[in-house]
DNA sequence: TACCGC
DNA sequence: AGCGGT
């Protein structure tokens, strides 16, 4: 991996557990042994950095969404093998960066929004087309709406006032939501499927 | 690693 | 004072 992967890896893995704001350089620097030399040698300062973590981890989860998507045998086998991916990249995650992003790190929110509002909204959707051609969620769904509540739905878990860190695991929240979300728009077939999934997870999880 | 300056 | 930046 190359050494800007690598600091990105770092600095994101401390950015998720503490926020930005109480992340030093020096921080970022002695976790790798390295000198803080070597991180402005890659970046052209911490806002920079911050912008090229986010963007990294967005474009991984966007790469592994691709993955799955093209996998999966139905709407419903997607959302459970989303859902399983992202209770592992929101593991830990603490809801303060956002607020980090939004007030110091603006560029960054930029980069948040537009995954947000482009690459989810899509996922979202298609999804949600899938499983209505294939007759797994109801027919008369709202699209439109469903789609933006499921947006909503899931920034809702970077509320600390909602879902305080202690007591909350970010992952676990979005996949309780996921799945509420998904009960709500299956049809008596969908509904089968899901059951059957549930079931192959419980045993794998032995 | 020491140091500056915001 | 402490942290970004040199």
């Amino acid at each position: 991996m190359e050494v800007q992967e690598r600091i990105l890896d770092t600095a994101f893995s401390l950015f998720r557990q503490y926020g930005t704001r109480s992340i030093t350089m020096d921080d970022i620097a002695t976790r790798m042994g390295i000198s803080k030399k070597t991180l402005y040698a890659h970046f052209v300062d911490k806002d920079d950095m911050v912008v090229h973590a986010i963007r990294r981890y967005l474009e991984i989860i966007q790469e592994e969404e691709r993955t799955i998507i093209s996998k999966a045998d139905n709407a419903i086998e997607e959302l459970f093998e989303i859902m399983n991916m992202m209770d592992e990249k929101l593991r830990n995650m603490n809801p303060v960066i956002m607020l980090d992003l939004q007030k110091f790190h603006s560029r960054a929110f930029l980069v948040f929004q537009e995954y947000r509002n482009s690459s989810l909204r899509t996922t979202i959707r298609t999804n949600l087309e899938r499983g209505i051609r294939e007759g797994l969620y109801r027919k008369d769904l709202d699209v439109n709406i469903l789609t933006q509540f499921r947006i909503a739905s899931a920034m809702v878990c970077f509320q600390p006032e909602v879902f305080p860190m202690e007591g909350y695991d970010m992952g676990k929240v979005q996949r309780v939501l996921l799945e509420h979300f998904l009960y709500g728009v299956s049809s008596a077939e969908g509904f089968r499927l899901i059951e059957k999934y549930r079931q192959q997870q419980l045993s794998l999880n032995k």
